[in-house]
DNA sequence: TATGATGGATAGCCGTACTATCCGATAGTT
DNA sequence: AACTATCGGATAGTACGGCTATCCATCATA
């Protein structure tokens, strides 16, 4: 398989694919000549995966070299997912993180296992930080209900992840999941957002596909125009 | 308070408020001569929530100026989530999404009232896809446990939502808990994968600030080098 | 009336992710 | 053997997003 059918099978460009074996996301195929290379199924799935990471898991060139090489070690799982942890949240320095966010958060893990170095841990607090400085401060029970549903997540993900055998598996498994889970769950937090909006102000109507009464989808015009004092 | 106070206060730089100013993001300040504007608190409280969104809610400029504007009409809270959903949800187009995928969502969507255009429900099967051409199909429950995590947090923001009375408080918690929520989440999520991991194989550890039974935060070197047939 | 800050307009910068062009080597056809 | 299309690789260029830097006339203050 030539560049050429390797960019129709998986319809990434081939000027793409040039550019990330330059940047060393994919392995050069075998060279018979100076210029002509084979690649193989391999290849394929590589792409394909570098792709997803990059397009919908949002981490960059940088982040998928990370995982990758990741997954192409032989480095215990608890690693693996520890780096794609590090890849998928960008870096923060905890230095301008405001202690009380990090209790905050630390309240709402009480009895957990969790490092104080763990990215989840110095996100949440950031995105704390900027909820609060967006004015919204007064959270009640909201983050502690957050926590619970992430805890039923993360059980779900390494429920999956221990199903495999394989560690190559298991390695990509917990890199496409880290890097694609958030994709995932914001998109059914979205749907259930709309689903519950509807079961409240328009409890009665049948269910999908059908009825005018999609609460949160209704958006449309009102774009622009913004005044104030 | 002149352009340079605000400045001082949110530590946004000037150039980069007039940056905002020429966006449209904020409003200018109140003229009493070609050259000298008084901005106010309201002012203040507008950049920092800008900010947020930006920042952390890694929603970009036009992301910004669109929910902004949702926040200062007047239109029903329901648009509003319609509005954050679309914003930070990047446009899918149907036509590229498998409807294998879209079965598979709407199987897990199962009794819930989500329209067929809802944002969130496309970017799940988009999600859904990614993984799946990554080579990871064999999803069992996964999904569905997800759905239920998905509807916990939902029904959070909604209550949170609910017990606001004024609608502009309403609408800017809609704005920034559909912007940031999904970045708290997704902390909270790797903290948890984190606590679960360390529950289960390495259980009897006691909690958090003191064990060196770090699951997943045992990322360092290993970087680079990458290479297969 | 001199000094420095101010607001606004314009142009430039930087990083990221590609994309396009060129080139000499090779493969397949005749 | 000649010709043409295609190949892999190197280099340079592009597009966009989010700032940042410079300029300038105007103003507050001393």
């Amino acid at each position: 398989m030539r560049m050429s059918a390797l960019s129709a099978t998986t319809e990434v460009p081939v000027a793409t694919i040039k550019y990330y074996l330059r940047e060393g996301l994919l392995a050069r195929g075998d060279l018979s000549a100076p210029n002509q290379a084979a690649y193989g199924e391999a290849h394929v799935r590589r792409l394909r995966l570098i792709r997803a990471l990059i397009e919908v898991g949002g981490i960059g060139i940088a982040g998928a070299r990370s995982v990758l090489a990741a997954i192409d070690s032989d480095m215990p799982t608890e690693q693996t997912f520890g780096i794609a942890q590090l890849t998928v949240s960008e870096q923060i320095d905890p230095a301008d993180l405001d202690p009380n966010f990090l209790d905050r958060v630390d309240t709402a893990l009480e009895g957990w296992h969790v490092s104080p170095q763990n990215p989840g841990r110095l996100a949440a607090a950031r995105a704390l930080m900027a909820i609060s400085a967006a004015g919204q401060d007064d959270l009640r029970g909201w983050v502690r209900r957050y926590t619970e549903a992430a805890l039923l997540v993360a059980s779900a993900d390494l429920d999956e992840v221990d199903a495999r055998e394989d560690r190559q598996e298991k390695a990509e498994l917990v890199v496409v999941g880290t890097a694609l889970g958030d994709a995932l769950f914001s998109g059914l937090r979205r749907a259930a957002q709309e689903h519950v909006s509807a079961e409240r102000y328009f409890q009665g109507t049948a269910a999908r596909t059908d009825g005018p009464s999609n609460a949160t989808s209704a958006a449309s015009s009102h774009r622009d125009s913004q005044e104030e004092s």
